[in-house]
RNA sequence: GCCCGAGUGGUGGAAUUGGUAGACGCGCGGGACUCAAAAUCCCGUGGGGGCAACCCCGUGAGAGUUCGAUUCUCUCCUCGGGCACCA
């Protein structure tokens, strides 16, 4: 790159950017003393995976905006903590070294420091000496611990659960590597079911309070919608259809109010009184149909827009409401894993079972028409499936005429008589499994004993560290590589000393990320997970920024681990981010920016180029940093030129001289309220914007003056600071300062002179702009459309029309309609 | 299909509770400096009309509420994100 200042006087980022980050490490500048902090703040950022391919924009983009907001915090006067780890378990690294033919465990090394060089460039006001691998023994040691705590708390459980499994592969597949029913890596192979033993979290136990709680935090209204949906609360009613045989199959309904219209019933193929309701003659079709539906993968079972299947079973139950008999069929779709695994179906009000009821032929009987209907709205067979709940109830004997929801509660408390319904609430959450038929995870610390069954291993045998083995492939077994070890397995069985078997399955990477943020405050203790008073003063975290690619997973999971925690007492609160705030994604020619595509942008080359001070506050430029935007390097030089005129500023500073004349004052002090506003809003673009215009002022000061007063480029040094933490270091240097501007405080802001003597006060004729005056704050109304009535752009709107009415707005505009 | 979010100059975007649309940048045009160029500095820059003062139009499309709508309501179109046979 040229030189672009050839003056002597020049900034010169590469140097300075070097010389500040030697001195930050010589002085402790970013750390703070997590024992002695008077005011604790925890500034959390998601820690990064470390790929191969270092950090991408999106990564720099997602950890400045954090840096910001922390080093903002430090100049108003908090102990500001700021830590970084890496979540360098998981299939991500695993699946990578297994192209390139490594072991993970020598290449997550060179990655992470790869990683750290990066995040040390660019300014990140990190703690290194609180930094965390979830690989690290010291780590996963404390992962299992975290296991062994569910386990004891009832809340891990182990049961059957299908998987996806490749035949090509001969391995598990997550739901993400399954294409449209075929492997990610062998687009000609069809993937399908395997039934495999594993270990669950009871996250579902949770689910109320997990959805009560985020009324209560101050997170992103978009991640909180997005949990909300996944929790996805419904109320309904279990009914219990009984056959005449004496079968009874309780099915659940969102819908009670529409029962009377129930005209068959739908099992899942994995029901389990399939078997018991299936006639005869309907054995051989029901098993097929049951064998194909096991073969299909998990996803394209549920996916919706396939053409609906089913096989009748021979025999009827009784709709509870009419007493009418009804066709048991079964059908791939219907979920085992929601409500029951069993479905009313009512055709004539259920877009499916509309559609299911055509193709078989079954019949479709209408119970609620739209209310509108008396006044010659829709009749009776029109537009169906009509699925509104504003409707009214018909052919449904003592309820006809009823409103569908109270219809639906007076059919269940009907039904609740005679015992064949009860109210009930309904989640669409899951269990988390966290089971993986994988090597590169901690293993779950469990022995399977002949003798004393499942044993937890104990804790203070703990970590069981994850073996170095070569063949960590997955193969055909569809149990993890772990499994091919007998030396690692075969061990003593903890209660009786029988030989036993370690469980090989490893955990979720999940589960690393659930608590890592537990963990930094307590980096020097080893013989705990977190110290309590450690936590207690540290915890919940302050603020939390990150994508919501995580928004629910991982905070999910953190905020359930959380909670098992503070239930059993190893915890003081429930919740562990007070505040949580989605960034905006940065996407390259308006995709998302991945690997597949191409379009990923590396950090590196501008930063040689322009220095890190300069990058960063371009990315906070490119838009509102809670909706992200498109990267393009267009503007970037018009950041450099903007910290190029700030040098050239400080080069004008004339200490003890330079008068601060009112003008000069106010537009400080109006500066100061607009960046704090904006910098706690993370409004990051028009913070910088609102530096620039007064950047220009004070140009345009220096141009016309002698030299400018320090009182007013030291506020500005300071409050350009977290953007660009190297750049004002070196200016504050300058300007003749010898600590670090990062102890400097925030400037503090004076309403008297931020006040304006005079204001534009607009005047608008019938809502259109006609004049403009300059008068004192705080003007009457009458005074005001007296002076806007002899304004003369107004006279020629109003002429000799009468005034019907005027607005005025104190300070802003006045408005006369004529 | 359902649930969120967004559509503003050539361009990225601004307008914090309904009150001056286009802040701040980028780009572009003109000028200064220079033998020349780069860099830098100054001026201009939504569209249309007019010699001019000024006028008209303009925030995805169409309607509505209002003295006044980028902002609120309804319908529609486009894009982005999430969920997706959840009964």
């Amino acid at each position: 790159m040229e030189d672009q200042n050839p003056d002597a006087g020049s900034y010169d980022p590469q140097a300075a950017e070097a010389k500040w980050r030697a001195r930050w490490e010589e002085r402790g500048t970013n750390s703070v003393d997590v024992e002695s902090a008077a005011r604790p703040y925890y500034n959390l950022m998601m820690f990064p995976y470390p790929s191969a391919e270092g950090l991408h924009v999106g990564n720099v983009f997602a950890f400045v905006g954090s840096d910001i907001h922390g080093r903002f915090r430090r100049l108003q006067g908090w102990d500001v903590f700021e830590p970084i780890g890496f979540d360098a378990f998981g299939i991500h690294s695993e699946n990578y070294a297994l192209n390139v033919n490594t072991h993970p465990a020598k290449l997550i090394p060179s990655n992470v420091a790869r990683f750290q060089e990066q995040l040390k460039r660019m300014g990140l006001m990190v703690n290194w000496d609180h930094q965390l691998s979830t690989i690290d023994p010291l780590y996963y040691r404390w992962t299992q611990w975290i296991f062994l705590k569910l386990l004891e708390s009832g809340n891990a459980v182990k049961k059957e659960a299908p998987v996806n499994w490749c035949p090509e592969c001969k391995t598990v597949l997550a739901n993400e590597q399954v294409i449209d029913g075929y492997c990610e890596r062998h687009p000609g192979t069809r993937v399908h079911q395997r039934h495999l033993s594993q270990w669950f979290f009871t996250i579902t136990k949770f689910a109320e309070r997990l959805l009560e709680n985020l009324k209560t935090l101050d997170w992103s209204e978009s991640t909180r919608t997005m949990q909300t949906n996944w929790i996805g609360r419904s109320e309904g009613a279990e009914l219990v259809f009984k056959s005449p045989a004496g079968t009874a199959i309780p099915v659940y309904t969102t819908r009670p109010d529409t029962v009377f219209g129930a005209t068959y019933l739908v099992l899942a193929p994995e029901h389990p009184l399939v078997e018991e309701v299936t006639a005869s003659e309907q054995r051989n079709e029901v098993g097929k149909y049951r064998r194909q539906a096991a073969q299909m993968d998990i996803v394209s079972r549920k996916v919706g827009d396939k053409e609906k299947t089913g096989v009748f079973t021979g025999t009827y139950s009784r709709n509870p409401a009419t007493g009418e008999t009804v066709p048991i069929w079964i059908a791939d779709y219907v979920l085992m894993e929601y409500g029951t695994g069993a479905i009313m179906a009512v055709p004539a009000h259920d877009e499916r079972d509309f559609e299911f009821a055509n193709k078989f032929g079954l019949e479709i009987r209408q119970v609620v028409t739209p209310a509108t209907a008396a006044e010659g709205g829709k009749r009776a067979g029109e537009d169906l499936p009509f699925i509104s709940w504003d409707g009214v109830l018909l052919n449904s004997g003592p309820f006809d005429g009823m409103g569908c929801k109270e219809a639906a509660r007076d059919i269940t408390e009907w039904l609740e008589e005679t015992e064949l319904a009860r109210a009930q609430v309904q989640y669409r959450l899951h269990d988390w499994c966290i089971s993986r038929q994988r090597y590169w995870g901690p293993p779950i610390p469990i022995i399977y004993c002949e003798s004393c069954g499942t044993v937890p291993v104990p804790e203070s045998d703990l970590p069981v560290l994850l073996p170095e083995i070569d063949d960590f492939r997955p193969d055909e077994s569809g149990v993890s590589p772990l499994a091919r070890h007998e030396e690692w397995y075969r061990v003593p069985c903890p209660t009786c000393g029988k030989l036993g078997r370690r469980e090989t399955d490893v955990s979720d990477t999940f589960l690393d990320s659930s608590w890592y943020y537990l963990r930094y405050p307590s980096t020097d203790f080893n013989d705990r997970a977190f110290d309590k008073d450690v936590s207690a003063k540290w915890l919940p975290v302050d603020s939390y920024i990150g994508g919501n690619e995580h928004a629910v997973l991982h905070l999910m999971y953190s905020r359930f681990i959380t909670m098992v925690l503070h239930d059993m007492g190893h915890l003081e609160f429930e919740e562990p981010f007070a505040r949580f705030r989605a960034h905006g994604t940065i996407v390259k020619d308006g995709a998302k920016m991945s690997k597949s595509r191409g379009n990923v942008v590396v950090p590196d080359d501008y930063i040689a180029q322009w220095g890190a001070d300069t990058f960063r506050m371009y990315l906070m430029f490119l838009g509102p940093y809670l909706e992200g935007g498109d990267f393009r390097d267009e503007g970037i030089a018009g950041i450099s030129r903007f910290l190029d005129k700030v040098w050239a500023l400080t080069q004008r500073v004339a200490p003890g001289g330079g008068a601060v004349d009112r003008g000069a004052a106010r537009k400080l002090h109006q500066t100061i309220k607009k960046v704090a506003g904006d910098l706690a809003g993370l409004h990051y673009n028009t913070a910088i914007s609102a530096l620039m215009k007064y950047t220009n002022e004070l140009r345009s000061l220096a141009a016309s003056g002698s030299g400018l007063a320090p009182e007013l480029i030291e506020p500005l040094i300071v409050m350009l600071a977290p953007f660009a933490p190297y750049f004002t270091e070196e200016c504050w240097e300058k300007i003749g300062h010898a600590g670090s501007v990062h102890d400097a405080t925030w400037p503090k802001f004076d309403e008297e002179l931020a006040r304006a003597d005079e204001i534009e006060v607009v005047v608008q004729v019938n809502g259109k702009v006609r004049g403009r005056m300059l008068v004192a704050p705080g003007l009457s109304q009458d005074e005001a459309v007296e002076l806007a009535l002899a304004d003369e752009g107004v006279k020629r709107f109003v002429e000799d029309k009468k005034v019907r009415k005027a607005i005025y707005v104190p300070d802003r505009l006045v408005n006369l309609v004529v």
